[in-house]
RNA sequence: GCCCAAGUGGCGGAAUGGUAGACGCGGUGGAUUCAAAAUCCACUUCUGUAACAGGAGUGCCGGUUCGAGUCCGGCCUUGGGUACCA
């Protein structure tokens, strides 16, 4: 008996594919399209499990929809712009460029053995000129379209490196390479205008109905809608000149009589306007300043206030004048930058009233009696009806709802302010001071201003000869690279330095894939014809920001002529994958600090040298951590079908996966039984009639319906544990040849998708026609499903108690006669009537007693 | 801080509001073997019993329902995101 050698049998089995170029995509107009797309990696070096996860299950649905007639698109590229290669070039010297492709080269050639469907013919990196010099021209388009423009951000900046840095270079306030206290300082960047499309954006996840909900769920929060009253406060006469008013937004205008204080942020024109001769509200902003630019830093930070001894007069009551405070958790990009405090029903508000010794005036009350001095914040749902005694508009028994649109209405009607809608949704940043990213393609002019660069220049290439010994970004001290003439008028100009976040070059690259190789960013007719992604797979942790990013620009490329209309939405379906984790092997060194050891030097708890090591819970990957795994290692010993049937095996898809070397030992074993029951029936004597051959086929058939509906709605793990049932049922039936003989072909079938050099081989040595991969999937025939008899259990007060075998399709009454009947009813009734008897067909009898 | 998830045996996990623990790991016992590995078979939530019976049980507290792991409200813990990590 030959025995499973999937070193042999995947190579084999690869170069067959590439021979027949199954995988290679080609328009054609007569068969319906299947575009499966994995979020693309970046180049970090080397593939791990989690890399092995996802694109095994993208695989899963690539290769079912080709045996199920579909012409498949499911390619890979790089996201090879970023950080981390300028830090390597920092850390180890070498250049980012060719980091990036080395990395490339290396995890190409670890991919390729896992035996994925893919087009390779269309991969590309991100940081190709090819593909960024066509990003370039979609930012000039979307430029010409009004999509794009220039405003002041904030950003961190460490005052030692005199360098901006990213949010994840900040550590506990402080610059990572400096260890200075990091401020924020205002740059002008530049912005796409996605805060125009908050509306639609927001109104558009209602159809997106094949995405996850709570993906839906946390862009719609993101996005923020809300309704409130936007109005000003007059300034008394002590404020300066041109700040007369104080234009304020609340979600919360039925609390109007409950205002005590005004705060403003940090970064309000009038804080700014009062700095120039107050040295004390000067060094309180500053202080504000201090610390990263993350909302989370932000919002946990001790509220501090400032009062600037201005006061303002309340709209209803213009005797009755309020301070205005500078508050440093007021966010200047949300609303007008200004609010009105609420302490009895804002536990923000309440904290600084209490700090500050402001009055905290209730608006409403649990009940009438309840008493008005509020010792805590009173925030009770907008839907529950609470009674009013500061109330100013319709009844005083009403919801936060209704008081909030009565006083919006109110307001308007007295000439206070306006209803208005505003979003939580900020502009999109592009603008990054750093090296390896798209360059923009503008050029600023003494004389012209700011000057797009001409198409026909493009792509504006990055220099090679860059050095990133001191920190900065280097193409702002490159000698030549930054001259060259103004587009416009020709005279010597200078280029724009910034590069674009690289959250560009992931928003429109599933595009790209359609027509990877053209020198326009997308071609018409191939875009036509691919898009939309029909199904899209990732992590989670990109739920908001490249997926929101990549509808904006679906919208933008669609206005901009590069994308269809039927493309706004370019993900028909989402799913969202978890983690690949793993146990953590710790011990400590002479100095008691921890000692993290590999997987594979870890041995029933112990090293080779005998120690003890402290095992934590599994957590995500992390070479910091060492609980890594390898996926070459498990090739190597397994081959790739084992991994692959492993990291789909053990866990549902959207949740962690846990690698455990029983587990992939375990999945290995499974392999080689089915080789083997393979091998045994090849053996068979072709003319052998046994017993059972209706048996068999029933599970074959039960096993191509339980398989079908795992492939399709994600339930690989579901789908596996079917697998192993109607193996085991293969394992031991003693049916005839041609039973058996079928019944194995349907399984390498079924099989195909998670393990598919497996299937081609099994497949081969039956004698199937042609490859496993393009074969018609099999099709459950559907009165081999259905069962003649079926057990029903018997509750009694919802707690099991017994059960029947009756005729499945006997009626109601009847299931209920016969329930009464039982022992256990009888016991239980105890010569009395039941309450009530709730017969389920096929599912359950509970009877009242 | 805010937004979104998850929490079930010794472990990974299964379960359209309808028999909680499928399937796998581990463990125990057995078959095979001179012996072992490999393979095959059986058992395996806890408690209880000689064995049945019985009782408890899905992070915690409360609710809806004939019936709740599943729905609702309030917590706790862990994870993801929080706009310059990708």
């Amino acid at each position: 008996m030959a025995a499973y050698t999937p070193s042999e049998i995947e190579a084999r089995w690869q170069a067959a594919w590439d021979k027949e170029g199954v995988f290679t995509a080609v328009r054609d107009e007569t068969k319906p399209k299947y575009y499966v797309l994995e979020m693309f990696p970046y180049p970090s070096g080397r593939i791990h499990m989690g890399h092995v996860r996802n694109y095994t299950m993208g695989d899963v649905i690539a290769r079912y929809k080709i045996s199920t007639g579909h012409n498949v698109l499911h390619p890979m590229g790089w996201d090879a712009f970023g950080m981390p290669a300028e830090n390597a070039a920092m850390a180890i010297g070498g250049h980012p460029k060719t980091w990036t492709y080395d990395n490339i080269a290396d995890m190409r050639g670890q991919m390729k053995p896992l035996g994925l469907s893919i087009d390779w013919s269309r991969e590309f990196a991100t940081c190709d000129p090819e593909y960024y010099g066509q990003q370039q021209a979609l930012f000039l388009d979307f430029l010409e379209a009004g999509l794009i423009h220039r405003k002041n951000a904030s950003v961190n900046w460490d005052p030692e490196d005199m360098t901006v840095l990213a949010n994840e270079q900040v550590i506990d306030g402080k610059g990572w390479r400096s260890g200075a206290e990091v401020e924020k300082r205002d740059l002008t960047q530049w912005f796409f205008k996605i805060s125009d499309y908050a509306d639609e954006l927001n109104a558009a996840l209602e159809g997106l109905n094949n995405w996850p909900a709570k993906v839906r769920l946390m862009q719609e929060n993101w996005i923020g809608e809300s309704r409130g009253l936007q109005f000003a406060f007059s300034t008394t006469a002590d404020a300066p000149k041109d700040h007369d008013r104080i234009e304020v937004y609340t979600t919360r205008p039925d609390t109007l009589n409950g205002a005590s204080f005004v705060g403003i942020s940090p970064d309000h024109p009038l804080a700014k306007a009062l700095e120039a001769d107050n040295a004390e509200l000067a060094a309180f902003c500053a202080e504000c300043r201090k610390g990263g630019t993350t909302a989370a830093e932000v919002e946990t930070a001790e509220k501090m206030g400032f009062n600037t001894g201005i006061t303002v007069r309340h709209p209803f009551d213009t005797d009755h004048h309020l301070p205005v405070y500078i508050a440093n958790f007021i966010l200047m990009d949300y609303g007008t930058g200004a609010i009105f405090g609420c302490p009895a029903h804002d536990v923000r508000d309440f904290e600084f009233a209490t700090k500050y010794e402001l009055p905290i005036i209730s608006t409403f009350l649990p009940s009438e009696d309840a008493d008005p001095k509020v010792t805590e914040a009173y925030v009770p749902m907008k839907t529950e009806k609470v009674f009013y005694n500061g109330g100013f508009a319709g009844e005083q028994w009403q919801t936060g709802e209704q008081a909030i649109a009565t006083a919006i209405d109110f307001c308007e009607s007295k000439g206070i302010g306006q209803g208005v809608t505003k979003y939580r949704l900020r502009d999109w940043g592009l603008s990054r001071q750093r090296y390896w990213g798209c360059p923009i393609p503008v050029v600023h002019c003494d004389d012209c201003g700011v000057v797009p660069e001409k198409k026909e220049n493009l792509p504006i290439e990055l220099p090679f000869d860059v050095t990133f010994d001191i920190p900065g970004n280097p193409l702002d001290r490159h000698p030549t690279w930054r001259n060259t003439p103004c587009p416009s008028c020709g005279k010597a100009a200078l280029r724009e330095t910034d590069t674009m976040d690289t959250f560009v070059d992931s928003s429109w690259y599933f595009a790209r894939f359609t027509s990877p190789h053209a020198d326009t960013p997308t071609v018409k007719e191939d875009a036509e014809y691919w898009m939309n992604v029909d199904q899209y797979i990732g992590g989670i942790e990109h739920a908001i920001l490249h997926l929101l990013y990549s509808r904006f620009f679906a919208r933008a490329m669609q206005i901009t002529g590069h994308l269809p209309e039927g493309a706004i939405e370019p993900f028909n379906a989402l799913f969202t994958q978890g983690m690949v984790t793993h146990e953590i092997y710790e011990t400590k060194d002479e100095r008691g600090r921890p000692v993290y050891h590999l997987p594979e030097d870890v041995k029933d708890g112990k090293l080779t040298d005998g120690t003890e090591v402290q095992i934590t819970p599994s957590a995500k990957m992390s070479k910091s951590k060492k609980n890594v795994v390898d996926p070459l290692g498990i090739i190597a010993n397994y081959g790739a079908d084992t991994a692959r049937w492993f990291v789909l095996s053990d866990s549902p898809p959207e949740r962690d996966v846990e690698w455990t070397a029983s587990g992939a030992e375990a999945a290995y074993k499974h392999l080689n039984r089915v080789h083997n029951i393979s091998t045994r029936i090849a053996e068979m004597d072709k003319d052998n009639k046994g017993t059972g051959d209706d048996d068999l086929l029933r599970a074959m058939h039960k096993a191509i319906h339980d398989v079908t509906v795992g492939v399709e709605s994600f339930g690989f793990n579901a789908a596996i544990a079917k697998l192993y049932g109607f193996t085991a049922v293969m394992q031991k039936t003693k049916a005839g040849y041609a039973a058996q003989h079928e019944a194995i072909k349907v399984l390498a079938q079924l099989m195909a998708p998670m393990t598919p050099h497996l299937a081609e081989d099994i497949w081969a040595n039956q004698g199937g026609t042609g490859l496993a991969t393009t074969a018609p999937w099999p099709k459950a025939d559907e009165k081999m499903l259905v069962d003649d008899s079926v057990t029903l259990p018997i509750q009694i007060n919802g707690k099991r108690r017994g059960e029947i075998t009756v005729p499945a399709d006997m009626p109601k009454d009847e299931v209920e006669k016969l329930a009464l009947a039982t022992q256990a009813v009888q016991k239980a009734l105890d010569g009395g009537t039941p309450k009530k008897v709730i017969v389920v067909p096929g599912r359950i009898v509970n009877v009242v007693v």
